[in-house]
This record gives C-alpha cells, sequence and structure tokens, in this order.
DNA sequence: CTGTTAGCGCCTTCAT
DNA sequence: ATGAAGGCGCTAACAG
C-alpha cells in the first residue's frame, strides 16, 4: 500500500538515486526525467519517509520548540509564529513543555529527549541559567532564544530596559511620583531576565527623574494574573500611598486592577496601572500597556535558526519595538485629568 | 562523539540484539545482562537514534495535534495538556497549525505532511466537514478529537447543547426574556460543531420556557473578541430591546461588553452577558461563564489515544462538565437585584 | 546525466 | 537467554 522510493523508481523506469534527485529539486538531473519521475511519485501517492531520510542525511528537518507553558499569551502568540514559519519552510514543530519549578533541575533530562530528534531548537520565554545553556550548547545544534536571552547567543526580544523606562516616564509624565513596580520573582535573578531587566528600567527612569524608589515599593510575585493580584495587595498594605504602578506584564497589571476592586479602590482615579504585551484581553480592560508583537518574534527567530542550519549569518540579536497604547487605566492622579 | 547500540554492546560484551532488549525492557534477558547493559549505556551516555527506530519498526512515538491556533485559550490550554500527557508517557508532540479559511481547502495538503511520521492525530477544536474526516481516516492511523467531534469517531468535548440551556436557563431565571445569542459563523453548519449545538441549545431552551427567538436576536461572527464585538453591535442595531447575551465564548463575550460600551450602556444593568469556557481573563472582567477545563480534556484525549495505539477499548465519547460561575455581568433585567 | 553500491542505527526473526 | 544477519527506506559517494 504504501510505495517506496523503488516503486517510484520502477514506474518512471530510472533507478532511485535519480528518483531521490529529481524529487529534491536536486541539479543533474534532465527535466524530461524529473517530469516523468514527479508523475510516477504523484500517480502511486509516494510520500518520502522522514524517518528513512534523517537516517541517512542525520538531519530531522524537525525543530524542537522549548517552552515553560503554550496556555500563557506570549509563550502562545510566539509558539504559533514559529510553527508557521517552520511549516512554511518545510520544518515540523516539535512541542516541550514543562513545569518551571524553581530550584528544581529542569533540563536535566531534556538534552536525551532532544538529541538526534531535532536540527535546531528555540528556547521560549525561558530565562536559563548557564549550566542549562551549557546543557543545550552541548546538544551541538543551533540555538535561538525568544524573549530572555541568554549570553553570546542568537536573541530576539525587546529593549526591555527601555521599556520599563518608557512605561515608568508615562506615567511620571502623568504627573505620578509614587510608581510601584509589579516585578517577577525574588529568585530570578539573572540578567538576561525580562524581569530582572524591566525592573532595572524602572530603577533607572526613576532616578533618572529624580523619584524615590523606597521601601516597598518593588513587589515579587508570579508572572501571571494571580500574581500580579497578590502582589498589588501586598503593595497596597505597605504602600497605601502608592498612586500608579508599573506591572511587568498585562496578566499581572490585569490581576493589580483586580486587587485595587477587591480594596474598593478605582482605576485609574486612586491608581494607575501599565502593563507590558499587548495580552488581546487588555483592549477588554482598557489596559494602558507597551504592545509587542510576539507571534512576529516566534517567526522571526524560526527564520532566523533555519538560516542558521544553512551556515547563513544572522544577527546576534535582534530588537523587536514596543509601542505605548494609551487606554483608560492611566491617568494623572487623583483622577481624570 | 554520538555513541550507537554497537558501542554498548562492545562495552557490555553482549550483542546488539541484547542491548536493544535490555533497553526496552524486554523479557529473556538475564537481570545482571540487563544491568550491565544499563551501565554501559549510562556511562556512554548513549540515546538511541529516533529515526533508526522508527524506519525499523514503523512507529514513530509521535503524535500529530492538529489545530487551527495555538494562541486562543481553549487551543493553548488543550494542546498545553495533551502534550504534558504525551511526554509522560514518552511521546513527541508534533505541532500542526494553519488558517482556517472558510471555502478553502485546508487539509488537502497535510494527508502528506502527517504520512509516516506520526502514531496518532489528536484533532483540536476544529469541525471537520465529512471529506477532511475521510482524508485523515485514509492515513490508518487512531484519531481522537477534542472539541467538535466528528461522527462515529472518539471525541472529548463538552455536552454543548446543555451547556447552552444551563446559560439561557440561568439568564431567564434571572428574569430576561429577551435573550439574544453570539453565535458562530455562519457557514459553521456541521452538526458537531460547538457553534451549531450551543446555538441549538439557546433554541431549545428558549422554546422550553416559552421565550420566543424572534428576528435578529441569533447573530453569526468570528469566535473571538473582534467578532463577538462586531456581532454585538449588529445585534444592539437590531434589537435595542435586548436585555441578555449568551456569548458561545468567553473571548466573544468580552468582546460583546466592549461593544455594549461602545454604546455608552453598562453591564449588567443595561444588558447582561454570560459566555463558556472560564477564560483566565474572564475574572478580571467579572464575566459570568460556564466554566470547562480545556486542559484536561487535552490530556484525557491524549491518553485515550496512546490507548487505542496499544488496542486497548477506549470509551467513544468523553463529556466533560461544565460549572456555572456567577459573577457581575448578569443581573436582572434593568440592573442590580 | 544516471546507475551502483554502501551504509545510516536499530529491530527482529531465526538459530543456537 | 543470547547471537547472527537481514532489512526498514533513503541518501551519498563513486563510477560510468
Amino acid at each position: 500500500m504504501a510505495h517506496g522510493i523503488v516503486d517510484v523508481a520502477r514506474a518512471a523506469g530510472v533507478s532511485t538515486a535519480t528518483v531521490s534527485r529529481a524529487l529534491r529539486g536536486l541539479p543533474n538531473v534532465t527535466e524530461s526525467t524529473r517530469q516523468r519521475v514527479l508523475r510516477a511519485a504523484d500517480d502511486l501517492g509516494y510520500v518520502p519517509s522522514p524517518s528513512a531520510a534523517s537516517l541517512a542525511t542525520g538531519r530531522t528537518r524537525t525543530i524542537g520548540l522549548i517552552s515553560p507553558w503554550v496556555s500563557h499569551w506570549f509563550f502562545a502568540n510566539v509558539i504559533e509564529g514559529a510553527e508557521r514559519a517552520l511549516r512554511a519552510e518545510g520544518f515540523d514543530a516539535l512541542l516541550y513543555t514543562f513545569e518551571v519549578e524553581r530550584g528544581a533541575r529542569r533540563l536535566d533530562l531534556d538534552p536525551g529527549v532532544l538529541r538526534r530528534r531535532v536540527d535546531g531548537v528555540l528556547v521560549v520565554g525561558l530565562p536559563l541559567e548557564p549550566p542549562e545553556i551549557a546543557t543545550l550548547d552541548e546538544l551541538g545544534y543551533p540555538l535561538v532564544f525568544v524573549g530572555p536571552g541568554a549570553p553570546d547567543h542568537v536573541t530576539v526580544g525587546l529593549d526591555d530596559v527601555d521599556t520599563a523606562r518608557r512605561a515608568v516616564a508615562h506615567l511620571a509624565g502623568l504627573g505620578h511620583r509614587v510608581i510601584a513596580h509589579l516585578s517577577g520573582e525574588p529568585d530570578d535573578v539573572l540578567a538576561w531576565s525580562p524581569a530582572v531587566r524591566r525592573a532595572h528600567g524602572w530603577r533607572t527612569e526613576m532616578a533618572a527623574r529624580g523619584l524615590a524608589v523606597s521601601a516597598g515599593l518593588e513587589v515579587h510575585g508570579h508572572f501571571d494574573v494571580a500574581g500580579g493580584r497578590a502582589s498589588m495587595h501586598r503593595l497596597l498594605d505597605a504602600r497605601p500611598d502608592v498612586t500608579a504602578v508599573f506591572a511587568a506584564s498585562d496578566e499581572m497589571a490585569m490581576g493589580a486592577i483586580l486587587a485595587i476592586r477587591d480594596r474598593g479602590l478605582r482605576v485609574p482615579e486612586d491608581v494607575s496601572v501599565i502593563g507590558v504585551d499587548g495580552h488581546q484581553m487588555a483592549e477588554v480592560l482598557g489596559l494602558t500597556t507597551l504592545a509587542q508583537d510576539a507571534w512576529d518574534q516566534g517567526a522571526t527567530a524560526a527564520t532566523m535558526l533555519l538560516e542558521l542550519l544553512t551556515g547563513a549569518p544572522v544577527p546576534r540579536d535582534v530588537v523587536f519595538p514596543t509601542t505605548l497604547i494609551e487606554r483608560t487605566s492611566t491617568a494623572p492622579p487623583g483622577g481624570i485629568g
């Protein structure tokens, strides 16, 4: 039932080598021969066996997408963009997700899973520690990072420091002086982590404007809605004088809005909130945010990875822009201005 | 560098056949021999080649996840749940997404992509037409559907009719009589499509309560935020007397809320809104909804697919429950009750 | 330009 | 319980 290359060869009256060349568009095949082969293959409904091809070539035409989740805005979009770009080039996308438990070894097992199975790896939204990066490097194939980067590795992402500074600048421009920051987890300390860089940007811009980064203004927590809500509650406990909050992600920002409402306070009259991402739901909530195009980052990273495979030179860093989208969650302190 | 089975065999002082058996836990291997092989493999850092194994066995230990998107709530969660369940069993998840353009052929190309590459296919949230289903069937491997099903195929999903009826019942119980429905696209007519079944449930419950399903009360549109917003605008144009809306998904419901606000109307004072899903953002918006566990549906479907591969019997349909979560987007007509 | 011929790395009878 | 050997389907020199 399932025809092989020999069947096609027989039908076309040529050798399997010629079939192989013809079907893969290699040179040194007469056009008429190629046509004959193509027709035979089509007639037989021939589909080459990827396993046999990889075994023979050592290449899999498959890219591993490693990501902590797929059910979060940034990750889902990057993955979708990457998968589309890969498929357009005839590559398959293998998904590897896993719990990111702080303190637990994470990639110890993975190298085995990835080995001999992919031609390259796209690391999505995962700040890796040096030993983990080394482990991936040892696998020996091209690596591209999306979001958090890794020292000396090809990275696609934002200028997180600048993004944070612009968020703070927007708030300060509105007249706010007590501007808090909802950051990532406290044990997330890698310099190339977006959470760390955004916190750094917040500090920098505050300092540049002579605003105090006093105790309790930075609150650490999970990078999601629940985390943002919890962080905001702690912030309101410690600093009831806060009038504006820069959340490191839209999901956290939405959590913050929930917490503010929990307290019977209003957004933006009592507290202004700004996020980062451009989450689809941000519009529904009227959340002011610095939007990024995650889908395109995934597609771009995938394309770069494919170029890396061909040996083509690619830039070490691709920085995506971020756009301020003003909505109704930010206003001058004390109410609508 | 990359050691093969022969290296392990040599190191353990046995044949490759014994290594193969030992490593795969097959019988007919002395425990001491097995240990020796395991140690040798470990020492050498041996990782079997999936390509070689598939070429020899015809099996790939890979499951194809076919889905129109990954960046939507339901899809992202199902995919994540499925991937986790598959990996736990040592299976890989191959992602296949593609534009779902109505009227355009969609799976015409896919069979080739899938052939010889996976052991089974999980169809996520995609109402397939009979010819498309037939195409997949011809591939010859097990199929499991999540969300929309397919006649005579294993399906994991909701009781959409019942879910819709309960949504309408909630609204009617609050006192609403003009209850509209934001449905899927008009050319989505497959009987096993959730959109069609939810619309059917809406009609059924309305009829059961003697409520009129008059002209303009059912509005078709895209199954996302933008679609819900557009549909709601059209609804308000045609039926300004509407006091409650049952949206076929939370994303559409959020779009509807946006549209209602666009008109300067309030939720729930002027219009009550209820959705389906249990989207993470629904809480932030205070959206009343019928929640489902998409992640678990993905994991369950994946597990069933794996059982199908072993020839184990699995139920034809697995129906997941749906839970009413009352929040602030629904209230008696005319305001808070 | 095309055919021949080894493998690629593992699994799987068939013997022993 | 273990080994020997053929083959899975395709690619990649090397001839011609």
